[in-house]
DNA sequence: TTGAAAGCGCTAACAA
DNA sequence: TTGTTAGCGCTTTCAA
């Protein structure tokens, strides 16, 4: 039987020394228990020399008995470094997930650990400057560098050595890696001038990213490519917010003259924006074609699958542990400030060539 | 001028307080230029009573010209509690990033921020006991409670709440939430048999993961119920590994008489199956059927996309939130101390019926 | 070879 | 209403 109202049990630690530790076992613990000072534990722990091997095999003994590992709050705020890299994200949705993926791998044997904060949830959804917080909050103590997934400021002049990924737009002061977002958006509406759609939709991204911004360019581009008159009915604003995205996504399908393609600064919301068509009863690809841009997971396994602009999201995720890393070992003169990886299409089952609507 | 040496830029900070901050600001620097003392400051930015109006505004205006937060580190240290919530994963691999997204999402408006730290990272793969340390080394401290996604042991007796995802096998002490291993196995075994095998093989996975036994059983089980008899050279250990798994497959796929189908004890072990039948000239479905379990987002897009068990990971990670927030709100009472997810087979490309193999 | 003491940045108790 | 002091767990001088 258990008991009850359990998490009493975690805080109520009574502090008197020689109690057998009711929470996890401090170094004042183990310095008890080994009949030694704390100090002598410490440098046991991180290897320093001046201890003979008898006391090191003995405190190591309990130590090991104890089950103790050093806090890494605390020996961080003395240190001021821990051998862990931190990625700072304000959700953990799949683009962030991707590159988390991508990150982890890359650090493998770096000798760095992997921590990943979320910065943004507590506090509610698009708390603009999250990422400064939470570098502040972390930086300069918890973690010795940090990976920015998307960040809503720029982040020049932390404490730490930081990379951006998918950076803020502007004049980006710190290092950033990047996918070929003009290149990717005017792939992907060529694809539906190619299909012969000439009333094409653009569904805008969060236009504090140089990426959307590039996407709604290259976008324009493509049409002026071809030849087609930019029509400012056909750009809305979805700023990657699923709320946002269905009043957009609503607009457009709403819109006496219909586009028959719709081209989505994201995945999620071109996938969105597919709910939206289908809960209106529009067939796609045939009624309406969708091309989104990432090629996240759900790309490949949504109804029909999306046809996108694929980012290679865990090479960018490398690339980034790869700036970062040489910036911590002090020859950030060896990597370069801004990597830019190449986009393509996926063409898949939201695409079809253009049909004339029956009823008009 | 700053000192020079490893990351030197970052840390060499003159400490002199009338500098300009180097690095982030501490609660001194604000202190100092708001002419108050630093109390006075943790008071403001707490919202502790017992501070006028005046100075409070005064003080969080110039909190806000520095751009300071409060070391996470350093207050956590001395208040013993952070509102954040800990996953602690092995690795960043799919499985633990479909169970993070869930996680994340049931969090929010919770009030718990969210921190994922992988610990099996700087020290090489398969490091037994990972999540004891990192739990030593975050708990107590940087987390209020924590999450653990396949611990490798046991990990009751933490110095916070801790709730397992998909749990280590024996009498598991802490709250735990797992899918229907059993009854997808059987699923997956009995969907094989139906297609007309009989010689079915397993790639068997963690074998100190409670749900790995029980796929194992569940394949068993299945194949006694059809009557087929259980061949031993048919089993083979994969523990989740690339390595170990190839060596399997290779082993199995080289018997003289070869299965003719494969139930991998998850999606990771059965797309590396998938590969190895592949560079063995293979066809998938036709020369061998594989099933794997999961359902991570690789299944979808795998070349045959890939038959496997889904298990809703993303309610899983939701249900475990839910069973630590009651703990962390005191009334551990209210919710179950174990959650078993319903699995379902999904039927993909890489199953078909059993057919004669030409050169027997 | 060992231990005492100071201090990392912060907050809580207490004093002024 | 404000500031002083002590101490969270650890590491690092420095003295014994």
């Amino acid at each position: 039987m258990r008991a009850v109202g359990r998490s009493g049990r975690y805080r109520g630690r009574v502090t008197h020394p020689t109690d057998v530790p009711a929470g996890r076992a401090t170094i004042h613990d183990v310095a008890l228990a080994a009949g030694v000072s704390a100090s002598t534990v410490s440098k046991v722990i991180n290897g320093r020399y001046g201890v003979s091997a008898k006391t090191s095999e003995h405190v190591l003994r309990i130590v090991d008995d104890l089950g103790y590992a050093s806090s890494l709050i605390a020996s961080s705020l003395r240190r001021g470094r821990t051998d862990v890299v931190g990625v700072l994200v304000a959700d953990f949705e799949p683009f962030a997930l991707a590159l988390l993926e991508g990150i982890s791998a890359a650090l493998h044997g770096s000798g760095y650990d992997l921590l990943s904060y979320a910065g943004s949830i507590a506090d509610g959804p698009r708390h603009e400057g999250w990422e400064r917080r939470s570098l502040s909050r972390l930086g300069g103590t918890l973690i010795d560098g940090a990976i920015l997934v998307t960040p809503t400021v720029e982040a020049a002049g932390s404490s730490v050595p930081v990379v951006a990924i998918d950076p803020h737009t502007g004049e980006s002061l710190s290092p950033a890696v990047a996918a070929d977002s003009l290149a990717g958006a005017l792939q992907a509406t060529r694809h539906l001038v190619e299909l012969g759609h000439t009333r094409i939709a653009h569904v805008r991204g969060r236009i504090d990213l140089e990426s959307a911004r590039l996407r709604e360019e290259g976008y324009r581009r493509a049409l002026a490519e071809a030849g087609i008159a930019f029509d400012p009915e056909l750009v809305r604003a979805g700023g990657y917010s699923t709320a946002e995205t269905t009043e957009a996504a609503a607009a457009l399908l709403d819109l006496a003259d219909r586009p028959t393609a719709v081209f989505a600064a994201n995945d999620l919301s071109a996938l969105r924006t597919m709910e939206v068509a289908q809960e209106r009863g529009l067939r796609i690809p045939d009624d309406l074609s969708i091309v989104g841009f990432d090629d996240i997971p759900a790309a490949a396994s949504s109804e029909p699958t999306l046809t996108t602009i694929r980012q290679p999201l865990r090479e960018m995720g490398a690339e980034a542990v790869r700036l970062l890393l040489a910036r911590l070992d002090g020859d950030a003169g060896a990597a370069p400030e801004h990597v830019q990886l190449p986009t393509r299409l996926v063409v898949r089952g939201s695409t079809a060539p253009r049909r004339h609507r029956p009823g008009r």
